[in-house]
This record gives structure tokens, sequence and C-alpha cells, in this order.
DNA sequence: GGCCAAGTTCAAATCATTTTGAACTGAAAT
DNA sequence: ATTTCAGTTCAAAATGATTTGAACTTGGCC
């Protein structure tokens, strides 16, 4: 019976702390384009001063192992968390990005920029080939025009965003 | 057999025309954050220099009749689309709000406002109660000050854009 | 009134996404 | 060489969101 070192059994703010922090960013999961599960382990990361461990992750939000390996290293291709230079340890322990930029990058370059980049190819084929009579095709190049300014003032806006969260935040 | 004013047969383009523009929304419609039946019915409607019945649109997306019936609605309320002042029609037709803003607007209201609100309450409820050694709450507090921060600044940005959506685009 | 057409409602079915868990791999410990 | 521990993989289960469809309402017309 070895002397527990860390105590199994965490003190109870400790733990509505944690659950503060693990609600803040499951809430904004969908936000950032993430599953839960993914949120909550970077939020627990998050609420410890200390990095943690692949098994405390798992057991200080109880969920599977498979869900914390994919989690980890969706976060750490990220760059959400990063494995912490601990010389001697034979466990990765991780500690966050304290910047939330690299999440909400990640979700501009998954989710925008690729609709942006379909969208580009749809509006070509539209503008192609405008069906009908002579009123209805004007009616529809005004509509296709107003599509094309939308995405293309997006387009331009994007790396301006990317840009700012770069320097800021 | 009543000779049909409106042939049922339309011309391949026109079908072509209208899958591309449909495509276009749907594909967009996470990024909407509406059900991809709903960015259907927009697109099918943008698509039309004519503006469509329910049963049009019925027909032509190949939905069901509660589906349309639920987009329709959705599509009103967020002014997406509006019902065409006709004076003897006894069926409404629906025609598209050009500017995509109100999707835009409907999308930042719902998701980003809600959001940055249940952020707040977490926050304050976060910053109450920093638990641990001294050492660790500070390293907790720095945490948090920039969880704030980030906050703050989004929470600004808000109106800012939605100022922007409303003059522009 | 009774009937039909148009649209709405909502519970059940479907579909997509996420999570689980059990089998597996690799690497250190004995 | 075997055992054990740490983590990965991926097919199947669970969950959550969307869509369907059938029963229901409403309003016009005979």
């Amino acid at each position: 019976m070895p002397a527990p070192l860390k105590p199994a059994v965490r003190a109870a703010e400790t733990l509505a702390f944690e659950a503060a922090v693990v609600s803040f960013f499951t809430d904004a999961a969908d936000i950032l384009g993430v599953p839960k599960s993914v949120a909550a382990i970077y939020g627990i990361c998050f609420a410890s001063p200390e990095p943690l461990t692949f098994s405390e992750i798992e057991s200080r939000l109880d969920i599977s192992k498979g869900s914390v390996s994919q989690g980890l290293k969706l976060l750490k291709e990220v760059g959400a968390i990063r494995p912490v230079a601990e010389e001697s340890a034979r466990l990765e322990r991780y500690e966050p990005d304290i910047e939330l930029r690299k999440l909400v990058l990640h979700y501009l370059e998954q989710r925008v920029s690729t609709q942006l980049n379909a969208g580009r190819g749809r509006i070509r084929e539209i503008k192609a080939a405008l069906p009908g009579t002579a009123a209805g095709r004007a009616i529809l190049k005004e509509r296709v025009a107003s599509l094309e300014g939308w995405h293309s003032k997006s387009a331009a806006l994007l790396p301006l965003i990317k840009g700012a969260l770069k320097l800021t935040v």
C-alpha cells in the first residue's frame, strides 16, 4: 500500500473551480467548432496550475481513454496545448496555450476558409450559366453579383482577422 | 385536363443552375448555423427570378411539407425571405432578401451573443474562487485574466460587426 | 353544413457526429 | 522473454439534430 503523494480526493473548491472552467469551454465548444470532449480536455488543462498527465485528464473528466487520446491529438496538432518539457519524467504532461487564438484560428482555417474556397468554385459555375428569359436573367445577375460581393469581401477580411489574432488577444 | 400554364418539366439548364445555387447555400449552412434544409429553401428562392409558392419549393427541392413549413417559418422570422405582396393571388409567394446579412445577423444573435452572455456568468463564478496554493492561484489568476480579456474584446466587437453589417454588404 | 386544398404540428424515423470500449502496439520493468 | 503499463485505433453504441409523414387545423367554396 504505497503512500499517495497526491491525494486522489481533491478539495471541493478545486472541483467546483474545475467544473466552472470546463463548462465555460464546453459551452463555447460549438462556436469553436470542436466536440465537447475536446473543449473539456482543454478546459481541465486550463484549470490546473500544474500540467496534467493523460490519466489525470481521463479521471478528472471521467471520459474514455479513446476520447482523451483523440482529443489530446487534436489539441496538440492545433497548438492549443503543448507537452511540458520535463527531462526525467516518464509521463508527458500537458499545459494549455493560454491564448485562445490557436483554437479560433483552427476554426477559421477549418470552417471558414474551406467554405470560402468551395464557394469560389460554386460561384464560377453559377455565373457561367444564368438560365431563363432576358428579364429573369437580369434579376439573377444582380443576385449573383451580390453573392459575389459578399464572397469577396469575406475572403478579403479573413486574412486580416487572422493577422489581428496573431498580434493581439 | 387543365392546360398547364407552367410546364412541370423545366429546362435542364435551369435545373443545373438551381442545383448549383442550392449547393452554394447548403455548403454554407453550417457556417450560417442553419439546417441544410433551411439553406436549401433559401437557395431555391434565390435561384428563381419569380417568387415561389410553398408547393413549388417543396417539389423543386423534393423535401417534405413539414420541412418546408418549418424552414419557411424560420426564414420569414429572420427576414431572410419575405412574402411578395400580390393583391389577387391566393397563394403566398416568397422572394429572398437579397442581402445575406439577415442570415448572418441571425447567426451572430443566436450563437455568438448567447455564448458571450453565458460566458459572462461563468467568468464571474470562476473569478470568485480560485483554489489551491498561492503559487497555483497566481497562475490561474493570469489565465483567467486572459479569458476575461478575450471575452470582453469579443463582446465589444460584436455590436461593431452588427453595425457594419447593417450598413454595408 | 360538408368538402377540399394549403399549411402546421409533433412524435417517430433517419442521419450525422461523437463517444465508448475492447483489441492492439510499443516500450519499459522484472 | 514475459508482464505490465501507457496510449492508439477503429468498429460499434450512444447521442443529438434534422427530417419525415400522418393527423390535425384553417379557410374558402359548393
